[in-house]
DNA sequence: GTGAAAGCGCTAACAG
DNA sequence: CTGTTAGCGCTTTCAC
């Protein structure tokens, strides 16, 4: 079982080492016949250089980690794709690092992420990307943003969506806060006034952002934010219907639409309404964020704000290219607009 | 910016680089003092040992390949969930090969297998597991497996639910045959005779069990399979959409059911239903395969066959793990049971 | 307990 | 054009 290595060939070949490797990395000119020599022995044997030592020597390994927080969340997939499309024809390779938060306690998931982070940089990956975690906290702590801002001092890295304090980080963010607020706009437009928030974590800074972008565009058409009506718990469907389902169930008026943290929650709160007795958007107008596919094959499908997933990934893969390649010049910051799509939940409110 | 190796901390500690690895492996017994004195400095300069020196001698990387066709089709991810959480704790990691079939030519997706099947055995990964792609084919070429046979011969493969012609492969399945059976004469039983199947293709051996399981139960129940109501075409919710729209554009008699070839597809069949004023269940039942989350989130929630992803993926880990650490006493095939999972979208046909 | 030295498989000067 | 020779950073005998 013992593999073929390029000393083998240079020997079976009568050439030296060096030779094999010229004609592997085409790095010098080499005789014709004696290219085609080696060859013939490289497909003959099926032989492969091992990659391992090869990056020893190079010190590049053309391995990109990607640390994130739940692949079973359809976003996450989205801009995984991207940056698989993106980094694919840059000639890197994907260490999936999924932190499971969907299943365990919020500790673990940053523990794990330390973990990865570890993992990822004693195999020498050339940079890495982080998504969700502790770089979605609004308030992460010191140690934990510490952690990363040494990390990056030696491997490049760049944070989607998120950032940390006490250092400069190179990022691609959406701009949710004029998003939500364009959400909202269509819905004041469609003549609601009375709309609620729900979902996110109040201390996650995706949803500060999102309700700031809400509030302010409450604020500029003169519309009063009802903080009753402002419901945090989740980003998943069963926390929209809950949410939504409170927000039934209460006494008194009942908001006419419904903006919603992420498109999960939105879904979630359709479910919810249904359930209830109403119809959407005839009795209550429903959105969401992201823009997961699932968002356009719901019933009735939901009008949402398009994160522009896939561009976001491709973002990405790009600017940690760059910074690999050592390109100068690179922007720390990438803003990326989101847009607006109009889909079949939300409509002008009854009467 | 030249990081630090086993020589530095060793010339600082003043003992030798085989006792800076002793402490780092606890590999031999280390005098106490010396023991932390090396700790120390291994502390004060963040040092981490370099993974790939380490994998090049101890030939075992750590990491293992999954190579699969399309991230962004949420059955994956949970199947990665599954691989995930097994391997972790084994201590693996993952590279993720997206082969992205959703946005290419059937061809480019093959070329990309094995073009990905070439760079995980170059960085020398543990194991590699597969799943959709070449392995779903009913027939795949001879040079196609021929290919995966020989890198088999190097290092271990794990396919889920495929195979490959030519050659013994360590395989982990669900019974789908039997799955679709259960969901057959879950019809059945509601008094349905009139059942189509539509999605998936032909040429793909799961659409060929599914169907076959399908066929097995109408016959045994006595019923005919109207071979016009047995449409392919892609496992995609706008291919149900196509396929329901056409079942229910058809002169003639309708299907009181439709089973789907995967959750997707049925989802898209509820979509053209309802696009068509029907009522799902009570004037269509549909029925879906995967069970995947947004299976449970659609109105009406989907009845469908739970391939029980995430145990698919733990148990081929745990093979492939066993596979690595050469356990003896591997099954080569591993059997799931699917499972039937009830829930809105089936109920008797409307008289 | 600890050190010296020989590699793991490859690339990259440096000579010729 | 091609061969020789150092390493890349680490682990691992084999001595002491």
């Amino acid at each position: 079982m013992k593999s073929v290595t390029v000393y083998d060939i240079a020997k079976e070949a009568n050439v030296s080492v060096a030779t094999v490797s010229r004609v592997l990395n085409n790095t010098a000119p080499v005789k014709a016949s004696t290219r085609q020599r080696i060859q013939n022995l490289i497909d003959k044997y099926q032989f492969q250089p091992n990659a391992l030592a090869r990056s020893l020597i190079k010190k590049a390994t053309g391995m990109i980690g990607i640390i994130l927080p739940d692949i079973t969340n359809p976003f996450f997939p989205e801009v995984l794709a991207g940056l698989e499309q993106e980094a694919r024809q840059a000639g890197y390779t994907f260490f999936l690092c999924d932190t499971g938060s969907s299943n365990q306690d919020i500790k673990d998931q940053y523990r794990r992420e330390s973990q990865y982070l570890g993992i990822l940089t004693e195999k020498q990956v050339d940079g890495i990307i982080m998504i969700g975690g502790r770089i979605d906290l609004h308030h992460c702590g010191k140690e934990m943003a510490k952690e990363v801002a040494e990390i990056n001092k030696r491997v490049p890295i760049v944070l989607i969506n998120g950032n940390l304090p006490g250092a400069a980080f190179h990022r691609v963010v959406v701009d949710e806060i004029a998003g939500a607020e364009r959400v909202t706009e269509h819905l004041i437009g469609l003549g609601h006034r009375d709309i609620a928030f729900i979902g996110g974590y109040p201390q996650m800074s995706n949803t500060v952002r999102r309700l700031e972008g809400f509030r302010t565009a409450m604020e500029r058409a003169g519309l009063a934010v009802r903080e009753e009506w402002v419901n945090h718990g989740g980003f998943s469907v069963n926390r929209g219907k809950e949410l939504m389902g409170r927000l039934l169930d209460r006494e008194g008026r009942r908001p006419t639409a419904v903006v919603c943290a992420n498109d999960l929650v939105g879904i979630g709160a359709i479910k919810a309404a249904v359930k209830a007795g109403l119809e959407v958007p005839r009795d209550v107008s429903v959105t969401g964020v992201d823009d997961v596919p699932m968002a356009a094959n719901i019933i009735p499908e939901l009008t949402t704000l398009s994160l522009r997933c896939v561009e976001l990934g491709r973002t990405a893969a790009r600017v940690l290219h760059q910074l690999i390649s050592k390109s100068d010049g690179v922007e720390l910051l990438t803003t990326l607009q989101p847009e607006l799509v109009v889909r079949e939940s939300t409509a002008p409110p009854a009467k």
